[in-house]
DNA sequence: AAGTGGTCTAGACCACACT
DNA sequence: GTGTGGTCTAGACCACTTC
């Protein structure tokens, strides 16, 4: 070696340009919502190709810190306020306002709530669910309700149901209007009273369908919660999965010890 | 116009490329841990650059499908078991077996339990701490203690858990070593014995140090579960942050109605 | 040495938003 | 029309892995 600790490796130039936006970002010299430069003016100001300009950008949006806006520019992300999904969502309490709890907490947060039924489907259940609800998972064993769930027009949460075809068919359960206390009541109808649940939470990166249909931008994940109830048996009656954009969502889970 | 409908508008050649991956692995001829083609043959494959090649391959592992080993090649994911952190982790009759919840479910996996300390150190806490420690935000009112957990040698969580400052100084909880049953059994010691608890769970793409520490690959995200612990009298005594990585991690809570 | 992904250049054209 | 991001080309060199 000629010189033996000349200098450091330095990283990359597109790593450099992002990380100096990122400085700017933290340090609040670039604001929420303020516009970056523009990936040509970036390039021309490192003295890089507009592709090496344009690759830091997408590290920033990668790591949801900024978003590209087709023809506008690239924005600072907004801290989102989030919409709180707290365990007490399962509450009895609840059926009394005569509001689901999304409605509840929507209309807490002055947004209008809307819900659409996708499908219902007599299925093959996904073999997690077929576990969990114990149906065979090679047959069309359950049904499959479908909703999408928007405030104020915004998508918020993608929604599968799944209930034993044994039980559901010929009743309101494969009907979109579900009757009093919805599919909860119909349920204790049949003899299974809502006493234990349990969630099982996961986080991932969206599928294109889900990217598709929660509007996301690239750099959002998402948050999949399974949820099975128990009733007063201790038998699984019902599982869902909620899959929540996780820029304005959050759950909440207030819970006893011992 | 000439042709008035004459085609559709295609849809980019890297998304038909990604798209094209994507069916093969979905549909299992790309299993689990199978190499790709190179970047080079695809694009010769499909006609383009090697650059709209390497999108296609990016936009598969933004999505977490598929995981790109430097000099070696890109990988079709594999599906992870996962590191299910239950509700009952807060349970006292944890307590009996001598083992902290995270020992205990590694050694239930068969893995080795490693914990780092990595600081302990009276700090300002951040916002959302001080708020739900009912502590002020803008001076030195906490202790905060950062540690980061391994399983097998590779890293789960970080966790910085944050305690009044005015209870923890000059006892154990400003040490490494905080005696027996952990923080917890000082924490009763001072008169706090947990009776409820509350987990505020988001998801998000990692932050560079997060990466770097867990060690993530591109694509993976992490959630992050703020806690806090409430004594007898509903006074909040312990605020914990956990930073786990997604792709092998995932919480489960189980909960009674009403 | 050969093959792979990682980074970069210096252009080009297209699609979209704004004025 | 001008400026923006989105996509693409046809190269190049580097860093890492494998043989």
């Amino acid at each position: 070696m000629t010189s033996p600790e000349s200098r450091e490796p330095q990283p990359p130039a597109s790593r450099r340009i992002a990380q100096a936006l990122r400085s700017a970002i933290e340090s609040g010299e670039l604001r929420a919502g303020a516009k970056l430069p523009s990936e040509r003016a970036l390039a021309e100001q490192y003295g890089t190709a507009r592709n090496t300009a344009r690759e830091a950008v997408r590290l920033l949006s990668e790591q949801g810190l900024v978003k590209a806006e087709h023809g506008r520019g690239v924005f600072v992300r907004e801290p989102q306020r989030l919409f709180r999904f707290g365990s007490d969502r399962y509450s009895l309490k609840n059926r009394e306002s005569g509001l689901t709890p999304f409605r509840l907490e929507a209309k807490k947060q002055g947004k209008t709530a809307r819900i659409d039924v996708v499908s219902i489907a007599n299925e093959v259940p996904p073999a997690d669910v077929a576990e969990r609800l114990g149906v065979p998972g090679d047959v069309a064993s359950v049904v499959h309700r479908e909703n999408h769930y928007y405030a104020d027009e915004e998508p918020v949460q993608i929604v599968s149901t799944y209930l034993r075809w044994s039980e559901a068919e010929g009743t309101l359960l494969t009907q979109p209007k579900t009757g009093p206390n919805g599919i909860y009541g119909r349920l204790e109808d049949l003899g299974h009273v809502m006493t234990t649940i349990r969630d099982e939470i996961t986080a991932r990166m969206p599928s294109p369908h889900e990217t598709a249909v929660l509007g996301l931008s690239p750099g959002v994940p998402v948050l999949e919660v399974l949820h099975t109830s128990f009733d007063q048996d201790g038998e699984a009656f019902e599982v869902s999965r909620y899959v929540h954009r996780a820029d304005v969502t959050g759950l909440k889970y207030d819970l006893p010890v011992q």
